[in-house]
DNA sequence: GATGAATGAGGGTTCATTCAT
DNA sequence: TATGAATGAACCCTCATTCAT
């Protein structure tokens, strides 16, 4: 009820004979699409299974068909929407590297691939329940924060070169995603107030780092 | 908020200690300090009004003396302690600044009052339950961070000058704010599998910052 | 109770394409069965839904399923029990009428019709607790007491003749249904010291009325 | 808690020595007159303890020094608002009788004695919340229906004269009280839609009684 | 005696989960 | 496979009653 196992929630699709197999994945899917809707909205707790099964068009207890509890619901929520980026995350980095490469292509992935989708919603969610589901945080640390912080070091590594100033940043790639972050938490919370420009932030974060780290490493 | 201790805040003072005013302060900020471990530890909808009452040492009905109900509890603990981070806003700010004066303030204020104290979790509380709680966000954003974001704009204006190149960090104050927001989160969800040197943190942050707009506003 | 009157706003009855109508209808007319006898044992405050629910042979969040809350089943309770007495109300009076005829009718109606039935649990438990429920209190003035008393008064007008001594009938036809109450009140409270005789007390009742009117119409 | 022993209510006034006791008996009072206003208003289980105090204008606790709970509370008000009525009834009937003199006594003694006063809110109350409050409605009936009818009844008897076709009334001494209660319930709950002139109902209701008796008592 | 803060059992209501259809 | 009526454990909140002051 509280929390399944350490990491081990498999979804167990059941067997779904013959030509239904695209049906059922279809419904897989809507389900899905529509927990992250309401969870999003309203969090993991206030969201109603009715809810989810209404947005997704299909009856309550079709949702224990696809997935074993609510729980288990949240965690295969989290699971697909990150699976995408875990695989980026996996690829060879490219061979030759700038700092202001690098810095663009992260931004342009982040507002492209998290910011402009809904997964900036499931970003968001594992922040907020992590606490209370200590296997999706343990499941984000290890499959994106452990992996992506050694890649974005290893990559401003090479990007700065050695004997450059981008210590700090080497040191702490935290500071690279920092705005993101903010930005995906300000929207949540505070658009309907100020809105945050995220590009412009984005852009500002760089030129920032970009200042501060090129003007050492350009030097004559 | 006043002050709780570290950890345990079992207060279960049977006899006759006190004046009933100061007793009848002394018990709402035990169920203030309870519920907000509890509320940290559970989040808002997960945690059980016994529960925060079992913490604090008093009755299930106790709390209602105190606060009407869950979420007024859950309010006030928002109010009562942001309200001195609020106080702090009000101050006018000193006269002579430099950037890497402010920068260094406040990061110490960020670690010492924030931080470094469980206000970290009520701000914590406050971005993960806020879509919930759309009046919290509010109080908080009209509260701090319609005041912090001006006010931050501001000083940065005058210790970086007028025509240094600060203009990103004018334009985004929350730049600043960003590493301080990821220190938060880290420590909450990834902390158990890997810590997150906050101040190490803060000084890389704060480096890259007077490189990046120092060098501008020093320059030959 | 078992007959939903057809002027009741039923909860939502769900479609289930067979039996389930009517399943689904009994179910609805056994919690209402089962709530007028607690609400009649014990008051509309004092009786608990899980009651309602073991007597009915349902859980107890089933009746939810059938009803708002507690006090729309009570409302649903008193409508459903007046309706068909309502409707009889709105037929159009026959065309010969006279006192005794009109008497008789009053009498065994009230008798076969509620006095006889649980409906006089009904009209007890509207009386009781109308004042907590105001809105019972007005369905119950306009849809029975607003229809009944004009039309016995008209029924009288007719009966009596004009110029006969029945002005005193005619302008308060609660003196012909007082007796009733009498004995729906006298039952619930003090039948199990002393028996009332509802069939002579209403005979009694109508003896005295004829006596007093007759005579002034048929003087020599 | 739901109910006491058959009619052994006896209030515990302890004892309130010196000149107190005159002030204890004012508290007392003043705590029944509130406690009559709430139940009247809102039924008994509807109306909470604090708002008896606070309409008496003492400390919740000190309703517990006058009555052992809520239940000894409502049987007081019950017995102390009664207790003259009963007293009338155990008056020795006056020597000679007239019917319409007798109903003029009932009628005017009806109108200032209970309807004029709180005392109707009582009748109410006992008929309302009888059924849940058994010795209550016990104590109703053994000291005001069980006297109250033969003593009426033998007025009745020597009003109308052996002989007499009064039968009817002899038997059924409730037809000549069925009109205040009517009347009672009517204030109560369809005043504030059409009000019912009591005056008026009584003299109606005497009326037909006496030309319904008299007529043959006056026979040739 | 009076007070009213504190208690905690009790009950209305919700909602995740099950299962007969 | 899909459904949704039914279930009942859980939890918020109330309020009669107590008791230290």
């Amino acid at each position: 009820m509280s929390e399944s196992g350490s990491g081990g929630n498999a979804a167990k699709p059941r067997k779904h004979p013959r030509g239904g197999a695209e049906r059922s994945a279809a419904r897989r899917d809507a389900i899905l699409a529509a927990a992250l809707d309401e969870f999003a909205a309203a969090g993991f707790a206030a969201t109603r299974i009715d809810d989810v099964a209404r947005r997704a068009g299909v009856a309550k207890g079709t949702i224990y068909l696809y997935f074993r509890d609510k729980d288990a619901l949240f965690h295969e929520l989290v699971r697909s929407a990150l699976s995408p980026i875990i695989a980026v995350l996996e690829q060879p980095p490219p061979g030759e590297i700038t700092l202001r490469g690098l810095l663009g292509v992260l931004t342009q992935t982040f507002v492209r691939e998290i910011f402009g989708t809904r997964r900036k919603d499931v970003i968001r969610l594992v922040l907020s329940e992590g606490p209370r589901f200590p296997s999706v945080a343990e499941f984000y640390y290890r499959e994106v924060v452990a992996r992506a912080v050694p890649a974005v070091r290893e990559l401003l590594r090479r990007a700065v070169g050695p004997g450059a100033g981008g210590e700090a940043l080497v040191t702490y790639p935290q500071l690279i995603v920092a705005p993101a972050l903010v930005a995906v938490m300000w929207e949540a919370l505070f658009d309907r107030f100020e809105t945050l420009e995220v590009e412009g932030l984005m852009r500002a974060h760089c030129e920032l780092l970009l200042r501060a780290v090129e003007v050492k490493g350009s030097g004559p």
